[in-house]
DNA sequence: ACGATGTTTCGGGAAATAGCGAAATGACCT
DNA sequence: AGGTCATTTCGCTATTTCCCGAAACATCGT
């Protein structure tokens, strides 16, 4: 039963249907971020994370670009999602107290100079601020 | 990945993310319905709308109740889930044309007295208005 | 040119999902 | 009590999803 018509919003759905990638929008809700540092912050392997970037990219919910050797990933504002994604935040607030720390922990990591496996010094001094 | 917090809303994504369950939806929208008659529109076997009805009932899209032999279905509209199916309305657009389709096919099963099997008399009589 | 690093693609195995028909259940009617 | 009809539960198969590691790309730095 595919009933074509409906098929765009069913694979947004889909989309949204998991986990881990609400995580992943709920911490790009926080700013922009790179691949390694979703995965770093999500404890998962560099492809299932890309993996989970493409489906979201797929529907219009995210938006990648190149920046040197990393692929930055941001939520899409300009979506025809916009309605969906606002209609959710509130639904996601029983697990703000996870959420947030998904957020910190991507701040920390952007900003910690001290590590340079998660932020290595060229990256630090370019995309700061 | 379970990621617990998250589960409740993760559970209604995927209930919606079914095109059977959101011609459903979009058909209760309409008014309430016995279960024979949704079977009856969407040309699926009972069996399997009962399944995709008891997703719906779980989290709280729809409510059943017993009258007579019958089941009847309906939006609940008390839902929490409410702002998520505001929501959902505008997006289900593209589908009009075959959203509507189902739900006049449902007025007529519904209103027509002619078709015994469809519309057995003690329901006509009782529940028409 | 080479090596290191970030990312994606590919292959595979485990688990969840979707659909059906057959059998079981519950309610009505005689 | 027996029969009929609406509904659900069960058993099954086919398909899809999820996650990973290995391998393939791509880009930077030396």
């Amino acid at each position: 039963m595919t009933f074509e018509p409906l098929r765009p919003l069913v694979d947004t759905l889909k989309v949204l249907a998991h986990p881990v990638r609400l995580r992943i929008l709920a911490l790009l809700h926080g700013g922009e971020l790179c691949v390694c540092e979703v995965a770093e912050v999500l404890g998962l392997a560099p492809s299932t994370v890309s993996e989970h970037l493409t489906g979201l990219r797929r529907t219009g919910l995210v938006r990648e670009w190149k920046v040197g050797r990393w692929v930055h990933v941001a939520l899409a504002d300009e979506a025809a999602t916009r309605p969906l994604l606002e209609a959710l935040w509130p639904l996601m607030a029983g697990a703000e107290a996870e959420l947030s720390r998904d957020r910190a922990q991507a701040r920390a990591l952007r900003c910690d100079p001290c590590d340079p496996v998660a932020c290595p010094p060229s990256r630090t001094l370019q995309e700061h601020a």
